[in-house]
DNA sequence: TTAGGGGTTTCGGTTTGCCTAAATATTTAC
DNA sequence: GTAAATATTTAGGCAAACCGAAACCCCTAA
C-alpha cells in the first residue's frame, strides 16, 4: 500500500464528493466527466485503486469506497476545506475565490502544517461554503439539508452550504448577497421560466437559475 | 514557451543557488548530485530547458542561466523564501524546520496567494536563514559575506545567513544558539582537529565541524 | 603523444497518467 | 425480444521524468 499521488487523491475526493449529499454511488462515466478526463483513463486508475484496497468495483458496475478509501478521501477533503477556511480567514480571499487554490494546495500540504492551520483557525467545523470539515479521524458532522432546487413553494430556511464546483455561479450568488448562512424563502418553484424565485430577509426577491439552485442546500 | 513543471523549477532553482554565493558556473554532474538524480537525467532536462531559452549549454560544458532563466529561477527562490518566512512568522515553525515544507509548497502556490503572504508579512527582505528574498522583478539585495570556513583567526562578525541545505546541521546550530543575526568571533581556524572554534557574545566557546562552517556566512 | 580516466551524452527501458479508437457489455426502447 | 443507444473496457500510443549501461569526448600525465 503505497502513498497516494495527486491524481489518485482527486479520484477519491471526487468519488466521496458524489455521495456526500446523495446516496447513489458514482459510475465511471460520471467520474470521468467530473474529473474532465476520458472514461478509459478512469478504468485504468480504478483498477489501481481497487488493487490497493481503496475502492470496490465489479466490472461495468458503480464505484464505492472501502473504509480505507473513505479515510483517504476524507483526509483530502479535510485538507481542501481547511485550506479554504484559512484562505478566507487569514489571507483575504472571498468565499467564492478559494476553490482553485485549495484544489492545488490540498496535494502538497504536510500533516504538520495542516494541524498548525487547524489550531490557528481554532479547529473550525465548517469551511467558507458551509461544508463540514471532516475530523482527522475521518468523521464528518453532517446537518440535514435539502437542495434548493427541490424545495417546495413556501419553504423557509437558512443556506447551509453552496457547492464550490462552479466559481462563476458562486460569484453571481455573492453579488446577489446569497451565501452560507443567508436566510431565504422559496416563493415559487421553477415554472415556465425555469427560474426559481426566493425572498431574502430584507424583502428583496432573487431569481435563481436551475444551475444555481442545484448547488444550494438549505436547512430542512 | 510553456510554463515550467516542478521538476524544471527545481533545476533552475538549483542552478541559481549554486552561483548565488560563488562565481563558478555549475556542471551537469554537480547539478545531478545536488538534485540527487542520475547525470543522464540532467542531460535530458538541460536539453529541454536550453530549447526553451532558459539555459545556455554547449555540449560537455557548464550550465548558465539566460536572463529568462534567471527570472524564472529567482521567482522560485522568492516563493521558497517567502513561504519559509511565513511558516516561521505565522505557523509556529522554527527556522531549522521550514526547508522541506517550502521545498514542496514553492511549486504549488499561486502568484496571488504569494502576494497576499508577502503583504501580510510586510514585504520581508530576508528569510529565516538570513537569505535575501528576491523581489517580484527578480532583483536581489545581496550583502557582502564570507564563508565562516574561510574566515581568518580573529575575524569578528554577524551571522548573515546559514544555508538551509542540511537540516540536521541546522538543528545542531540552533541547539548551540547559533542562528542568523548571532555575533561571533573566530578564535582559531581549523587545525589538527579540523574543528573551528568561535566565541559567542556571552563568552561561550563553540566548536564547529567543517561541514557546519561551510554553511555559515558572516559579515566581512 | 597517446592512454587513461572522469565527466557527459546516447540509448533503451520503466512508471504514471493521460489520450483515441475499437471492441464489448449493458440498458433502453420499440 | 431484439436492435439501437449508451456505458465500459481493452489496446495501442504519447509525454514527462526518471534509471542503468554503454559510448563518447576531452584533458592530463607519463
Amino acid at each position: 500500500m503505497k502513498q497516494s499521488t495527486p491524481a489518485a487523491e482527486d479520484y477519491l475526493k471526487t468519488i466521496y464528493g458524489h455521495t456526500e449529499w446523495q446516496p447513489e454511488p458514482i459510475t465511471p462515466s460520471v467520474l470521468a466527466a467530473r474529473l474532465g478526463i476520458a472514461p478509459s483513463s478512469v478504468t485504468e486508475m480504478v483498477k489501481k485503486l481497487a488493487a490497493s484496497g481503496l475502492l470496490r468495483h465489479v466490472p461495468y458496475g458503480p464505484l464505492t469506497l472501502t473504509p480505507a478509501g473513505l479515510l483517504a478521501a476524507t483526509a483530502v477533503v479535510r485538507r481542501h476545506r481547511l485550506i479554504e477556511t484559512w484562505l478566507v480567514r487569514d489571507m483575504g480571499y472571498h468565499w467564492d475565490e478559494v476553490h482553485e487554490e485549495a484544489e492545488i494546495l490540498e496535494h502538497s500540504i504536510s500533516d504538520r502544517l495542516l494541524d498548525a492551520m487547524d489550531a490557528r483557525l481554532d479547529r473550525p467545523a465548517h469551511d467558507p461554503h458551509g461544508d463540514p470539515i471532516p475530523a482527522a479521524d475521518g468523521s464528518v458532522a453532517r446537518e440535514p439539508a435539502i437542495l434548493l432546487a427541490q424545495a417546495t413553494a413556501g419553504h423557509s430556511g437558512r443556506v447551509l452550504r453552496i457547492s464550490d464546483r462552479d466559481s462563476a455561479i458562486l460569484r453571481d450568488l455573492a453579488a446577489d448577497s446569497i451565501g452560507p448562512g443567508s436566510a431565504l424563502t422559496v416563493i415559487e418553484p421553477p415554472g415556465t421560466t425555469n427560474l426559481l424565485c426566493v425572498r431574502l430577509p430584507d424583502g428583496q426577491i432573487r431569481q435563481l437559475s436551475p444551475a444555481a439552485a442545484g448547488l444550494i442546500w438549505v436547512s430542512a
